[in-house]
DNA sequence: CGTGGAATTGACTAAGGTCAAAGTTAGTGG
DNA sequence: CCACTAACTTTGACCTTAGTCAATTCCACG
């Protein structure tokens, strides 16, 4: 429950021309200058997140929404009693806290789990952007409904898929969504920050059970759980395992 | 697999103005006269599809776009085996479709359960609409959010919740939602079309034991199951066993 | 070294799944 | 009105998966 802290800086905020999504290759650049320029306009500033920190907490409500620019994190609800869930992780290009703009606050919390940068807007502008320029508007709801197949996939993983299934979805997800942001080097997974709980928490399981499960998969040499991460070694088998088609690669917007 | 078919018709498509969502009550009327006629003209027919006909198959692509008259349905996806994992209800108001409008396809099918009456609409156009008329766009993203965050709360619910409390969510859940749109008449949960086997599917659980859930509850007096349906005795106590607030009762908007 | 947060493991328990059989109910056709 | 089906619901017996508990081991770090 760390909060947010902006860096003391000698970080200056990235002008949205120079905006590394734009030059990754991973999104759909803007479609012309205008598009450019209205989100240059829209955007009121930059958040620099620590690692662990937390961006959202559940219940309360923002003025503010967020693309995430670089670095990753995760959105998870929890029970009374302390059970949590992992929705979802968030990742370059991922906007933060849309729920809390459209509805009156967020019912889950976003935590990092990197540093991370993100691109901030107020959400009292929000309505401005669908009239100014409807096809960013369109792009949020893109967005929005990306989010919700990647869940309703989630969903069917942790309601009927067994535990080693699941955890082969889960590391192949992980692996396919960072390949395809650019969010690690090289080519596998630096899991770092990540540990087995937040794998269990994310799964539906324990971290008993996640460990033996990791371990099974390991015995198949689909993955080597290392220092510094997970290392995925066959991500085809790992998605033959759980029955996975992976992720569709177009390319996407980004606001 | 039966296809939706469309009833031989002594009826007629009913006119936006007339359109019975506007005058439940249960949602937020068009703002102004300007919309009601941009959605009128969006507007480009209805479906009326039976009970138990499939609306949209996993994995393929539709020209069209729908809004829920009345009626409900589920959404859901299956494993190669044959495994069934129900995602959400889709009760009227509900849009259906937008990820097949936006994506390549859809990759989940839709239901019916009861007989189902939809509003029609091209996807062709779907920018269009966010050009036309922004504000209508915002709505649909709002709806996309909407739904979003209810399947954070399936996946809470499948995760981590035990077989008692997921049930008494489940079954809180669709009480709430179609109370909210009036969709069953007088106060108990008219769930006639869904069997047991449905409940067992958006659990994550296996029918037998979902079977044995039910009458815990049973024993605990907070539902009844009837011939026609489950009655929820107590929605409080259903609300309280889950762990789970309820839907926020703010009008919501639809196209 | 000493500490604390992960990762591992083994032993045991419990929640939930599988199988099989029987009871209900609504619908069909005689 | 009655047998006959087919689809659901219920139950009991037994099995498997996953959870809980309790150590232990590994490391990174001060």
């Amino acid at each position: 429950m760390t909060p947010p802290t902006t860096p003391p800086s000698n970080t200056r905020a990235i002008p949205c021309e120079k905006c590394p999504l734009r030059s990754s290759g991973h999104f759909r650049d803007f479609e012309n200058d205008e598009e450019l320029a209205f989100v240059s306009h829209f955007k009121r500033g930059e958040l620099l997140a620590e690692a662990r920190s937390t961006l959202f907490v559940e219940g309360t409500n923002s003025p503010h929404l967020y693309t995430v620019i670089s670095g990753w994190g995760f959105r998870y609800k929890t029970l009374q009693d302390g059970r949590r869930q992992i929705l979802n992780y968030v990742m370059p290009g991922d906007f933060v806290g849309l729920q809390a703009s459209l509805m009156r606050e967020m019912q889950h919390a976003v935590e990092c789990l990197s540093d991370m940068r993100l691109c901030l807007f107020e959400r009292s502008r929000l309505m401005e952007l669908y009239s100014r320029n409807p096809s960013l508007g369109f792009d949020i709801t893109w967005i929005a409904a990306r989010d919700e197949r990647i869940l309703d996939e989630h969903l069917l993983s942790v309601g009927r898929r067994t535990a080693v299934e699941r955890t082969a979805y889960l590391l192949a997800y992980i692996q396919a969504r960072a390949k395809a942001v650019g969010l690690f080097e090289g080519d596998d997974v630096d899991i770092t920050p990540l540990t087995q709980q937040h794998l269990a928490d994310t799964l539906g399981l324990s971290l008993v059970h996640t460990n033996k499960t990791l371990r099974k998969l390991q015995d198949l040499k689909v993955i080597a759980w290392r220092e510094a991460g997970v290392r995925v070694l066959d991500i085809d088998r790992l998605c033959d395992i759980a029955g996975w088609q992976g992720l569709p690669d177009e390319k996407r917007p980004f606001v």
